[in-house]
DNA sequence: GTGAAAGCGCTAACAG
DNA sequence: CTGTTAGCGCTTTCAC
């Protein structure tokens, strides 16, 4: 069990001074005697006195705590967006706590309710696919907590945020697909309302238009992420007259699925149809053929977000226009086009 | 800025009457008049207030805070452990703090000092790939703190430990690699301190010496799992007179890694080497060919983990013998072999 | 049932 | 330089 802590009360009575004294000592306050303070300093080591931050955080009102929700952890993307965002603040000491909303709206409400409680200095914060009500959000909002959204964010709220190279991304993506020929080119798209979605598919038909091909509404599929989506839009592609000879993805998880999907079938890719994906996912480079995607670096996107924290934490007071930042991407080449 | 908190105060104060009434009627504490209750409840509400968990902490000397300390989030492995203990441990109520040590050693002794300092509940710990001295543990455990320790465990305090099917895992796959017929099999182990890379050789060994076949030390390499050291692993063994005929890996990522190398070299995978790994990555079915592997499930470890960290703070006072689980696994034989 | 007071561990303003 | 006092927000005796 949990013995008793060591306080500074402990380290007073054993020297016989004041409480207020030893904290002096241990803070560097300089109105001590160099002769205390080295009392104090060896007393505290001898006793094995460790701070109590608690106390400190409740002072202070600070707890050097910062909150990430996230969708899922377990997804490569937002892992390394994790670990950006950990290394950006972990040099200013402060820690990071993860929650996982695990897509669900509900969930990722009350991760930020208790987060609240908890007193976290602020919080860095991708949204579900399904987040469309951002009340929660307005609510830290309000209430003065420093706030950074990062790849799907809420634009609501003026404050920092870093995204994805959305537009360019696709734009680039099928840029590409045309000049190897492809005219046919299908999109698998997210959810109607997500913004980078929104983004990729424009991106995807200025780069239609601006070769002069009629954009197709029966090429475009709207999925969740989900693979049963995948495969149906699939079908539902093959199953046209006029099938496509090309297929891009707004993410590198369904431009997998996709090749599986049509190895197993037969078609030979890219000779039939070819196919891209978004981000660059560490599988897309194993994959056979190996995946054409527009690489974005999640990790740099942590280090961003984690960056604007600290700077939000920092000038608490000013308020210049808060700015988005787009991660700048580039096209990776593979043989699946 | 950080707006002004609503305190119990400001109900009291509001209502004409003393916090300590305010903080019997908010924890249900029987000893409130009905009445006073509602108003309370009311005024609580209307005024938007928030408890300060801090100031609880502070009293109870709880934070229902627990550290997680990880090598590398960015590993799926380590991703899936933190998912399945946040799992676990978040119903009832505790939250995690993710500390990422990169594989130093250094590092891992700062988080779990800095954790300390925040005075967290209690840790889940993964050891550094070189960690071999256990003393910052060994003061967690001294000062009473609830501990866990998983995959990369701590052999050195009677505390509850997770390990993978480690011994098992090597065997079975090796019998496997036997049974189709090979006989050189070629090993590439972990660090030679490291428990999971011991236990895996041994249950190669094992294999190897009921079938009758010698033990070759030319065909063990130990890697720090950098690759290259697989690289270098790799070509010497090809450089052998006599070659080996498969190869299997402690971990999937060599795996891999080896896969593209012998195919660059134009050696087919599985007639002219076989590979295997372990662990069963999610990329593990994604490469071509497919790696077979021993699956692990790293969810279920973590929400293992979770669950002897939940009984551990519970039952603070008993003393039961802590216990070693072993997560159990199976193999997945897909065409690298 | 309710208020006053003490205290969790620590810092900071105020006297000497 | 050092001790005393107050207070961060809350729970918990202890009186009444």
């Amino acid at each position: 069990m949990k013995k008793h802590q060591v306080t500074i009360i402990d380290i007073a009575k054993n020297l016989g001074i004041s409480k207020s004294t030893v904290s002096r000592a241990l803070t560097n306050n300089p109105n001590v005697s160099a002769e205390t303070r080295k009392a104090v300093l060896e007393m505290a080591k001898s006793l094995d006195y460790q701070p109590n931050m608690l106390a400190l955080s409740l002072i202070k009102n600070e707890t050097r705590l910062l909150g990430v929700i996230i969708p899922d952890i377990q997804k490569p993307f937002f892992a390394a967006i994790v670990s950006g965002i950990q290394h950006a603040v972990g040099r200013m000491g402060y820690r990071t706590i993860i929650a996982q909303s695990d897509e669900s709206p509900q969930i990722e409400k009350e991760n930020i309710q208790a987060l609240m409680l908890s007193r976290v200095d602020g919080f860095l914060i991708c949204h579900t696919r399904d987040t469309r009500n951002f009340d929660h959000v307005k609510t830290l909002y309000q209430k003065g907590f420093p706030l950074v959204s990062f790849a799907r964010i809420c634009q609501e709220l003026p404050i920092p945020k870093v995204v994805e190279d959305d537009f360019n991304g696709l734009y680039t993506t099928t840029q590409h697909l045309i000049e190897t020929g492809r005219r046919r080119i299908a999109l698998l798209a997210g959810p109607k309302h997500m913004r980078a979605s929104k983004l990729r598919q424009q991106g995807y038909m200025a780069a239609l238009r601006q070769n002069g091909i009629t954009y197709d509404q029966d090429l475009v599929e709207h999925t969740r992420f989900l693979p049963e989506h995948v495969t149906s839009a699939v079908h539902k592609w093959l199953a046209l007259p006029k099938p496509p000879d090309a297929i891009c993805t707004i993410y590198d998880a369904g431009g997998i699925q996709i090749i599986q999907l049509l190895k197993n079938k037969g078609i030979r890719i890219p000779e039939d149809i070819a196919v891209a994906g978004f981000g660059n996912d560490p599988v897309a480079s194993l994959v056979e053929p190996g995946l054409t995607t527009f690489e974005q670096r999640p990790y740099e996107i942590g280090l961003i977000a984690g960056k604007q924290m600290l700077d939000t934490l920092k000038k608490k007071f000013t308020d210049m226009p808060p700015e988005i930042t787009i991660s700048q991407g580039k096209l990776i080449v593979r043989s699946s086009t």
